[in-house]
RNA sequence: GCGCCCAUAGCUCAGCAUGGAUAGAGUGUCGGACUUCUAAUCCGAUGGUCAAGGGAUCGAAGCCCUUUGGGCGCGCCA
């Protein structure tokens, strides 16, 4: 509650107001105030002007009048500004101790939104057949970002990672392997994914345009891989499994995780399609073309002025959006379980247990499905996820049930496409995987990691090498992971290798060195921080404004949650650590002299800290004690 | 041609969902603050016809329409 607590407390008040004059129906807001202008702000005076005749600044005047005499707890006084708005002040006393001491609890900033119904949030779902590239992990960290703040807003997640290892890009390098005598052993102990993608992949598709009969080939693969008995489907399921491991380590070095792996070849195995196609036709979704451009294929009716959708091509396969149509269904529990689960191989970091789909009924079932589903999929692909969200809409007959959530692109900067051999003429560049032009985010976690042990060697001599490594880790991955989500998810990033990179400013370690700065002060007080202290002793302007923001931890969650928005989480980050920034500048908390106001600070600076931690958790980050 | 998205300080972005007070950060440039809990920090200065035009409103960066500039998408490819 918190924040939130004085905020109800004036709306209560507010509405009971309105009742003694007899007006309903008006739907006011109340939200925390801007700087200078109280602790919390109303807009009520501004929608009465109408109906009572008279200016806000009178009206707000009126109920200034009627608040001061109403019986209030945390709010002092409240005040007409001469602009309209109502304007209320908090008693900081009390307000100060309802904060810090719920800040105190496992629970603050949790959110009962999703009251424990399940949600699919399904990410990544990246071609085992290459490393991931920076426009990957924007994908990735919005996804376990989602899935961290639904978590502390009450849904239960299923994380997803979708694994397509039987189409046209895995097809492609294993022509390289079966029929351009690229070795299955990568050279001096580069990554397996790696080398799929930069010298397989890339090199493979250079040929094409040499050799025409290499179609013939491709053609040929990608129609054995969906038999699987074939020599070439077995051949498939070793290089995706050792890509996909591969892949899978560079998530987890960013401390994402997964629930369950899903594999496309098992999708297209279990039948799951025939069922579907059968119930759209049954359902009149889906529609035979006699004539005209689409003759004898199966379309889905275009929306308006837009073009039908060819479903079921006139040799009978099934087309592209096609394949995701069983899939989504799946993921909403539309659709008998065709799959049994085993565990993953490898087990990932943490606790978090990671589950895979097989067809082998000798393993477990287990329920990977969610009442609503979430699908991060970069905004290029908005037209054809329209489709699926439409047709989910109509399955389960909820029309938001299924959510793509779009973002838009990483690029290239002119700079940094220029060190890759690209000449943009200042232009930003789209990465390709087919062409090789993509940075890596394994290459960016290690130039990140080796600027930060340089930096870090240099400002703290006395820290042993083993701490550096660690604190190295979790800055880089704070520094990926902040850089992945700080801006809205319909702006472009344009990724360059020098800029991006920043340790300064608007970044993670910015944040992380405000959580250093913290815990040296606890360390150094050698006290346990206790909440039992005198909470009027917290008076100046930069402590209450601390003290304020913490206590908005969960109205940000929230937000956060209910509009799908990491950034916002993000900023609050930001924030708090410009908030505590500034009461650090203009108090000191030991050596005062004072036992009874040390303590009260020790018991902000240790509300902080915590909250820090835990807002910092919901985006993935860690947080260095020294640094 | 049709559809979606973007446009706010030199640059990168908040603010727009739910219209209301003084449009905020970072970065850049210039200047200041480390014998004092960590200077990956802080303070000051600089910097804005909120792309343009129109409309509705007591009131618009925000809502509606038009235009311009930029990005992306529109296959019986995946």
């Amino acid at each position: 509650m918190t924040f939130q607590s004085i905020l109800d407390e004036v709306q209560n008040n507010l509405n009971r107001i309105l009742s003694e004059m007899n007006i309903s129906d008006v739907s006011f807001s109340v939200e925390p105030a801007k700087p200078g202008f109280g602790d919390v702000s109303s807009n009520i005076a501004f929608l009465l002007a109408k109906q009572l005749k008279k200016s806000p600044k009178d009206i707000a005047e009126l109920f200034s009048e009627h608040y001061n005499k109403s019986v209030n707890t945390l709010v002092t006084k409240s005040e007409a500004h001469p602009s309209g708005y109502l304007n209320f002040f908090a008693n900081w006393e009390k307000l100060s101790q309802l904060i810090l001491s719920e800040s105190n609890l496992d629970t603050f900033g949790f959110v009962e939104l999703g009251n424990k119904s399940t949600i699919v949030v399904e990410h990544t779902s990246v071609n085992p057949n290459k490393a991931l590239h920076i426009g990957h992990i924007r994908n990735i960290i919005i996804g376990d970002t989602i899935s961290r703040i639904l978590r502390k807003a009450d849904y239960r997640v299923n994380v997803l990672n979708y694994i397509d290892d039987s189409g046209l890009q895995v097809a492609d390098i294993l022509l390289g392997f079966t029929h351009l005598g690229f070795s299955q052993e990568p050279p001096d102990g580069k990554k397996f994914d790696h080398y799929c993608g930069d010298d397989v992949y890339v090199k493979t598709t250079q040929k094409y345009e040499e050799d025409s009969s290499l179609e013939e080939i491709r053609k040929s693969i990608l129609k054995d891989l969906e038999d699987e008995s074939s020599d070439i489907a077995k051949l498939a399921d070793i290089v995706t499994r050792k890509v996909l491991t591969n892949q899978l380590k560079t998530c987890w070095n960013l401390s994402v995780t997964y629930d369950c792996l899903n594999f496309e070849s098992q999708i297209i195995r279990s039948g799951l399609w025939s069922k579907i196609f059968e119930k759209l036709k049954d359902m009149k979704l889906v529609e035979f073309e006699n004539d005209g451009k689409n003759a004898g294929c199966w379309v889905i009716r275009g929306d308006g002025k837009e073009e039908d959708k060819v479903i079921v091509r006139s040799n009978g396969v099934a087309t592209y959006v096609a394949k995701d149509i069983p899939y989504a269904a799946w993921k909403l529990g539309l659709v008998e379980d065709p799959f049994y689960y085993e565990k993953y191989t490898t087990s990932q970091s943490g606790a978090h247990e990671l589950w895979q789909t097989t067809l082998n009924p000798n393993n477990s079932k287990e329920n990977f499905t969610g009442q609503k589903v979430i699908t991060v999929i970069d905004s290029r692909q908005a037209r054809l996820q329209k489709i699926v969200t439409d047709l989910m809409g109509k399955f389960k007959s909820a029309p938001d049930a299924y959510v793509h959530l779009g973002y838009e692109s990483v690029t290239l900067s002119s700079d940094t496409a220029k060190t890759l051999g690209l000449e943009t003429d200042g232009k930003q560049a789209q990465m390709s995987g087919r062409k090789g032009l993509y940075v890596s985010a394994d290459s960016v976690y290690e130039l990140l990691r080796e600027r930060v042990i340089a930096e870090t060697t240099k400002r703290r001599p006395e820290i042993d090498s083993s701490e550096i490594e660690t604190i190295a880790h979790n800055v880089s991955v704070g520094t990926l992971r902040y850089e992945m989500i700080k801006q809205d998810l319909d702006k472009i990033i344009t990724f360059d290798l020098t800029k991006s990179l920043s340790l300064e400013g608007d970044t993670a370690p910015y944040i992380q060195y405000t959580f250093a700065r913290a815990s040296r002060i606890l360390e150094k007080s050698g006290r346990t921080p206790s909440i039992d202290v005198d909470y009027s002793l917290l008076v100046e302007k930069s402590e209450l404004d601390l003290v304020k923001t913490i206590g908005l931890f969960g109205i940000h969650v929230r937000d956060a949650a209910n509009n799908l928005s990491p950034k916002v989480v993000a900023k609050y980050c930001h924030d708090l650590a410009v908030s505590f920034n500034s009461f650090y500048e203009k108090n000191k908390v030991l050596g005062l002299d004072d036992e009874k106001l040390e303590d009260t600070r020790l018991c902000l600076v240790n509300s902080f800290k915590m909250t820090l931690e835990n807002a910092l958790d919901l985006l993935g980050i860690d947080t260095p004690s020294r640094m």
